[in-house]
DNA sequence: AGGAACCATTCACATAGGTTTCCTCTTTTG
DNA sequence: CAAAAGAGGAAACCTATGTGAATGGTTCCT
């Protein structure tokens, strides 16, 4: 399938928004991008460690996690990718894998050659500083996830985790009223943050006793958005996105 | 102080040469970018969280760090910098500090203003990618960390950061025959490895009787480096560095 | 609709790593 | 060069989180 799906690009469009300004013509050029999409089952690997990808995978929709394997069958979530993001950008100037990127959930990615996106940024210098943007804003968030693991007890790292995945929801439109889908299970959480699931059961039982929280099918209700914040020292600011949020 | 000094740069130069190729065009280029060279003592800040900086910061001598902190005086280590290092490039599509920058010790920077940068980015698209492999490389390092954090015994850690350290030295020439400096103390460790000092302590007495580490007065000596990567679990790939590493 | 596979939940028990405290050895600095 | 500050080291004790195992509830195939 080529570019004339006129919406898949539009995820990525809206993404870039909510951390920059587009101009008119460089919409068109991302608009003009030749993609391939492909449907997607859950838990798929797209990209796996060591590879050497020639294109970049945009996911549309469902969720997705970058992750890597230890000995012993120990697993790390590195980040959880959620539709506009791109998730191995990182790949058009990093041409080995350093981890893998799999579909969390059933989803529907785009692919895009490497060899497009360098040209598009060589034809717009403002579009390189904004893709350049965007991975490090992925660093941005890796430093408060080292920060969350080395620092942060159970219970404030799993609410940190949830303001994070709301406000990236709701920077591209997939969520308000502080509700908002967690496609993940405690399994995966459990891997993400550095716990067992166990504890992250433990952990989710407490936060909705203290009504913090509602989390019920994958659903999300954030019941005390002030208070979750404060208990677990959340602090948009890593995020860099365009508009202050409340 | 400008430019003038010949040798300023040459640790920037071969810090990107040991992850890049530059043309001798590119070397000049760099030459001539304007900075400012300043000594600083050491654990002295040089931006804060929250700042605005218009430059970068190039260390040139001695180490630096970059760490948050949080809530009940606990703080975080992200990141170790040497001599070849641009910690806060990021800055330059990034314009609120997100974490601060400090010197570990004794050290000498070089400030380079953004403008400067950004121009050279320009005119030179190549060391533009280049510029922006660098930060990749940084956030492939954070990646690394969390893995480290989430999934790996204090002992693995510490003994994973110490092969990370001593293979950045050695590919800028400060470290050869697994000996190196360590310009850290073992609170400064525990920081950084979401650890406590006591902790640390414990581990570096056990790892010293295994013999696979000598470390005495900041001076680190791996004594059997195959082993200290196995039982770590290490594996360079995510340095990206550009020769294959023994 | 029925079963297989996965997920959430809970319990009893185990341990890696944290806390507190104290002492000694270095390093820095006046 | 001596005092002060900082860093390493270690013991006794504590706790947040891990382990293993059992049960019932969901979800997804066929």
């Amino acid at each position: 399938m080529f570019s004339s799906d006129p919406n898949a690009m539009g995820m990525l469009i809206r993404k870039l928004e909510s951390i920059a300004f587009l101009s008119e013509e460089e919409r068109q050029a991302i608009q003009n991008l030749p993609i391939r999409v492909q449907a997607l089952r859950a838990r798929q690997d797209i990209v796996r460690d060591g590879d050497r990808p020639s294109q970049c995978c945009l996911v549309l929709e469902g969720w997705a996690v970058r992750y890597k394997l230890l000995s012993e069958g120990r697993r790390q979530i590195l980040s959880f990718h959620i539709p506009g993001d791109i998730p191995d950008l990182q790949g058009l100037h990093l041409h080995t894998m350093d981890h893998s990127l799999a579909t969390l959930t059933k989803a529907t990615v785009a692919f895009i050659p490497h060899e497009s996106l360098l040209d598009l940024t060589t034809r717009y210098p403002t579009l390189a500083g904004i893709f350049w943007r965007e991975t490090l804003i992925d660093a941005a968030i890796f430093r408060e996830w080292v920060t969350s693991m080395g620092r942060r007890s159970a219970c404030e790292r799993i609410a940190h985790l949830f303001c994070e995945l709301y406000l990236r929801l709701e920077a591209v439109g997939l969520a308000s009223e502080h509700r908002c889908e967690m496609l993940v299970t405690q399994i995966e959480l459990s891997d993400a943050l550095g716990l067992t699931s166990v504890h992250i059961n433990r952990v989710l039982k407490d936060l909705r006793q203290r009504e913090l929280i509602t989390l019920k099918s994958r659903n999300l209700t954030i019941e005390a958005w002030n208070e979750l914040t404060r208990t677990s020292d959340f602090d948009p600011t890593y995020l860099h996105q365009r508009r202050p949020v409340a």
